[in-house]
DNA sequence: GACAAAAGTTAGGTAAGCCTTACTATGTTT
DNA sequence: AAACATAGTAAGGCTTACCTAACTTTTGTC
């Protein structure tokens, strides 16, 4: 179990995918995964792997699908910042949502937690004011 | 020729550090290159191939390296967009140097024009305030 | 102009990270 | 127990971006 290292992009998604999965639906198929993030199944499988390995997911083959606790916190992370810098896009720099959406999705892997929190905390001051 | 294909990040750097070195030297060897990025003598080579496919540098095997018009322009802008990052990063949000820096090389490749602009404008607006 | 040093190129290889198709295994449902 | 949906494995491919070793070209110096 290699706790702790850095996760990489796709690998991100996976748990952004799992995440949201599991909000809407209560439980995780790989398929979902795969659907979700337009890959195949044997890809979801690999990530599983991994995530498993990174004490993230816990997973057996055939079994069912769930966040570790330390996955379902780094999930949320994932999550939060992925929204924090949509919300940042949106009212802010006032660009539309859908190109929002996509930034959001492109820079969220490799800003860190410190960036990412104080263009939140830029975000929500606007909101109060107006 | 594949002009109008994007770039990767590790191309863009090659740009960058091409527009760098003729800015500071006047003249780029492949060496220099090398010694900026890290990289091996071969690893320029390959790039320098790629990148002349694309229109945007002037290299002939044991030639001089130079940008094209549309080099140039596109080099500059890469720069543009990493100073306007870094500055946005020290300026709004205050972050050290050192990490305005390194944020800005890893973001410099995956946001829009539109969004880099619009934090250069908001950079820009409160250095005219204070 | 010869020749050594410096610069550049080629060839061949590694590694990470993705992905795929085709096949096999499980398990659930009737 | 058969059939069907779901999951996993095996085997392999692609791309990017590097590397080293060895060779070629250019350059600078006597």
């Amino acid at each position: 179990m290699r706790t702790g290292k850095e996760l990489s992009a796709s690998q991100e998604d996976y748990m952004e995918a799992i995440f949201h999965i599991l909000d809407e639906k209560g439980a995780v198929l790989a398929r979902d995964i795969a659907q979700r993030l337009n890959v195949s199944r044997p890809s979801v499988t690999g990530a599983l792997r991994v995530l498993t390995g990174c004490g993230l997911v816990n997973h057996e083959p055939y079994g069912i699908i769930t966040l570790t606790e330390l996955g379902h916190k780094t999930a949320r992370d994932i999550v939060r910042r992925h929204s924090a810098l949509r919300d940042f896009f949106v009212t802010i720099l006032e660009v539309g949502e859908e190109e929002a959406e996509s930034a959001a999705c492109a820079v969220e892997h490799c800003l860190s937690k410190k960036i990412v929190d104080k263009l939140a905390a830029i975000t929500s001051r606007k909101r109060k004011k107006i």
